[in-house]
DNA sequence: AATATGTTCAACCGCCATGAC
DNA sequence: CGTCATGGCGGTTGAACATAT
């Protein structure tokens, strides 16, 4: 692949390479951006000697060579911020990328290609729909959440998680997302915790539920056999009922528990930063309500 | 072991916005 | 204003590698 193509630049006569570079011209890269800084992008493709187009030096910089870069599997941490800002802004890469530092838009852009797309093509599912966007935070979600609250020390590489059982039809997916094991529950408007193993029956939604007795939650596998049945509804602005602490996923766990809990609080902070929760409290109701007919 | 198929990700491409002239 | 150079962005490609048959 390490093909050659003239420049286009009539000034220059220059053979033009093309395809992975070689350590040395990494190295010469590295050395000049040192000595010169990053920036015109096309005087450095000049003066350090690579025969390279200034946007070829700048990508192999940026994606690659750049110091600060991050190696390794996105943490659930980051998957969860890269489905909340996919969802709230499409695939605008280079600007969800500011939120995860390290991080570049490529990669992000392939572990949305390869990790999220897959699951859209198994479902039969187009990844930019309503139905899709809805089984990733109802599904795909609260499993990042349960990881990153008690982090899984076995995990396989990448999004695995992601890839274990959602090859299903949307029914069985919406089995698979209330089964007891989720530790899902709606506790209150103002909370919605991972460590409890009921839902609370969502045909009192309208009540205060702050004052509902614990004994008025439904235990989850009670909720099995209900059909699937997007959620459309509700609205991603912050409204009165839709707190910050709805956010994902602050949830019920205070910064230090969070903290306590060994994760970062990358996450936490960048949502806070991001500023409109696109996850509000009246969504995951409207959800319930909508789904249980 | 050989081949087919699937996956990953670095790199490229075309388009567009911006600024200098 | 128009033109050109430049850089940034999102979409796409294809070689390398992994896994299945």
């Amino acid at each position: 692949m390490s093909g050659k193509r003239r420049s286009s630049n009539k000034h220059e006569d220059v053979e033009l390479r093309r395809g992975p570079w070689t350590l040395e011209e990494d190295t010469l890269l590295v050395h000049y951006i040192a000595f010169h800084g990053e920036g015109r992008w096309n005087l450095l493709a000049r003066c350090s000697g690579l025969k390279r187009t200034g946007k070829s030096c700048r990508l192999r910089w940026l994606n690659y060579l750049k110091p600060d870069i991050k190696r390794g599997n996105l943490s659930p941490e980051e998957q969860l911020l890269i489905l909340e800002l996919q969802s709230k802004w499409g695939n605008r890469w280079s600007r969800i990328a500011q939120y995860l530092p390290g991080r570049t838009d490529n990669e992000i852009k392939n572990y949305w290609r390869t990790q999220v797309q897959k699951q859209a093509r198994q479902l039969k599912i187009d990844a930019n729909s309503t139905v899709f966007r809805d089984a990733v935070r109802c599904y795909w979600t609260p499993r990042l959440l349960e990881q990153t609250i008690s982090p899984q020390p076995a995990q396989t590489p990448h999004a695995d998680t992601a890839a274990t059982a959602i090859d299903h039809p949307p029914r069985d997916l919406v089995q698979e997302l209330f089964r007891p094991s989720t530790h899902c529950r709606f506790e209150s408007r103002s909370s919605y915790e991972l460590s409890g193993a009921e839902v609370r029956n969502p045909s009192t939604s309208t009540a205060q539920v702050s004052d509902l007795p614990e004994s008025s939650w439904k235990p989850v596998d009670d909720l099995s056999g209900i059909e699937f049945s997007p959620f459309h509804g509700g609205s991603s602005d912050d409204n009165a009922h839709s707190l910050g602490a709805c956010r994902l996923p602050p949830l019920t766990a205070s910064a230090d528990s969070y903290a306590a809990s060994g994760c970062t609080t990358t996450y936490n902070n960048c949502m806070n930063s991001v500023g409109d929760s696109s996850w509000s409290m009246d969504e995951l109701y409207g959800m319930l309500n909508t789904w249980m007919g």
